[in-house]
DNA sequence: TTGTATGCGTTATCAC
DNA sequence: GTGATAACGCATACAA
């Protein structure tokens, strides 16, 4: 049965009066006649007409699409960040493409296809793009909008919207330093990603800046709980007991969970009192009996009202970073 | 600088042909000479020309976008269902269009925006879609192809692809069965979303075939770990220790896990000893050894086929369910 | 206020 | 093989 969508000119037919006149009566600051727009209304109702938005944007060169880029879905962050991209983004009449950047369908592809799509602007939210990908001669000069959401901006001229990861990381150490931990360590997750994000940067100069400077540095390479459970693993296994971290931050909340289960349960040692953890991002299990981690909550909706913004072009487009919170519970 | 994109014509211009033949060179199968077509081509890489996608949807009235419904950000369990989507249909050619359904942007309004942007098909992915939905007047005769996922179709005609909760709940009672368990206890989530999974359903006529007919029955607001652990708090708080429930099936593992938590910290009880605990999803968390929450699997990327194969048109649309996997741990 | 002509960038179809 | 005409459904500018 698939009929045929009505069209502007069907209801013109029925209504009696040109196309024209019909696209009048939808077009809200449009002079029309107001027994003639009834009428049309009526007609388009029982025809069940509607605009095509296809039709439209292509005559407006203006979609309301905007392409939204990631590229690692197994961090639960990333949930609660679509959501409020989602909503906000709906709130202005957008909707929004959600591309998936992997091995099969790489930046460069994902941004020639969604010009073609015509978006109106492109968001890559946590993902790794580096200027040299830019650079790429299919890309020609690309002259689509570029923003960075939740990761610092390696891209010339690309704003970035982050969590101030200087004054998180101030807020963190201070609040380890006063708990008299002295024997940090870090550990890092997917290494594009942790560059970007300048934790352990911070983190070191922090703890520096206190006469700390011996950092025990580990490595997770990707962000789960497994990974995380390997990686102080594989630290534990070679240092000796005495010369262990006696505190242990973690560029987020799953490498978090992740290390103290294998803290607790592989080795037998208790969290804080043997080795404290911290986490990052404020992800809801963090937050059970179970752990208790301390972490950092990142300002998910003011970032994403920023982006939006910019996205709209309500706000001049340049890089921000947003405050966020320390959550301090029973892990450190 | 926002320089307009090259258009065909313009390739036509420089490459001295006409524009029809410019698009000749860009379609696959087309007849054309070997000679014009590498002048085209060239031509169209210095002016960085690539077909409008927009413009040619418009004109073949296929756009290549899904619209895929989600009214649930909080469930941990739907990133891997997007990461399947959005990696299959992009294998298709296919882009994905994430719609947040919620107060301001309901189904009805989700579906008319949909059609106006004239997308492919709809997936209503965990999505609570009612028959009276679609009898909302301002849907007319809807001819858009609707598919639902992760969920039973409450809508004639319309296809679902889903766990097969009845063979589930088998594997689920006959296990907590076989352990010695007599006493069950059921939670489920949202109520929406509750009757359309079934399993509560057929964890009663499981259990009645074995003889047991009396079931404790809890139900949790929403999905979220903290409900799982107000819903059985208020179960314990009102039940007499001799007449609680021996084990405990939750809808879904962040119940579940909420559910542990709240046993174990709150009362001071044992799981399994006192109650054992079952989820369902097999969520990254639950797996871990705090947990070790016994649970079952879903068929991710099988039913995620499935529903792309529908799509394509490659499969015959019509419901069907997968079987999913029982992972037996520590809990139950 | 209403109708007309033209354009958006493709595809489909037909003539040459 | 190549060019031309019409069409997709709407927007813009202009004329009546």
């Amino acid at each position: 049965m698939t009929q045929k969508r009505a069209t502007a000119r069907d209801v013109a037919q029925a209504a009696g009066v040109s196309k024209w006149t019909v696209m009048r009566a939808f077009t809200p600051g449009a002079s029309i006649a107001d027994d003639k727009k009834e009428r049309i209304l009526e007609a388009a109702a029982t025809l069940n007409y509607t605009p095509n938005l296809l039709a439209r944007s292509l005559a407006k060169n203006l979609t309301h699409q905007v392409a939204v880029f990631v590229d690692d879905f197994a961090n639960p962050q990333k949930l609660p960040y679509l959501e409020a991209l989602t909503t906000r983004l709906q709130a202005e009449g957008i909707v929004t493409m959600l591309i998936n950047i992997n091995k099969h369908f790489d930046h460069v592809g994902a941004v020639i296809n969604a010009d073609q799509r015509q978006v109106d602007a492109i968001v890559l939210f946590g993902t790794a793009f580096r200027n040299e990908t830019l650079m790429d001669k299919r890309l020609g000069r690309i002259t689509l909008p570029l923003y960075v959401l939740a990761r610092d901006s390696q891209i010339d001229g690309v704003p970035a919207v982050v969590c101030d990861a200087q004054l998180a990381l101030t807020e963190i150490v201070n609040h380890l330093h006063q708990r008299g931990y002295r024997r940090p360590g870090f550990m890092s997750g997917a290494h594009v990603l942790s560059t970007a994000l300048r934790r352990q940067h911070y983190f070191r100069e922090f703890w520096t800046q206190h006469g700390v400077s011996e950092i025990a540095e580990m490595s997770a390479d990707r962000y789960s709980h497994e990974a995380g459970a390997y990686a102080i693993r594989a630290y534990l296994d070679v240092t000796p007991a005495e010369e262990r971290i006696d505190v242990l931050m973690c560029e987020n909340d799953i490498l978090a969970l992740g290390a103290m289960d294998a803290i607790r349960g592989t080795y037998g040692l208790r969290v804080p009192e043997d080795i404290a953890v911290v986490g990052f991002d404020n992800f809801e299990l963090g937050g059970t009996p179970a752990y208790g981690l301390t972490t950092y909550e990142q300002p998910i909706d003011r970032m994403v009202d920023e982006v939006v913004g910019m996205v709209m072009g309500r706000r001049t487009a340049e890089s921000i970073m947003l405050p966020g919170r320390l959550i301090v519970r029973t892990s450190a």
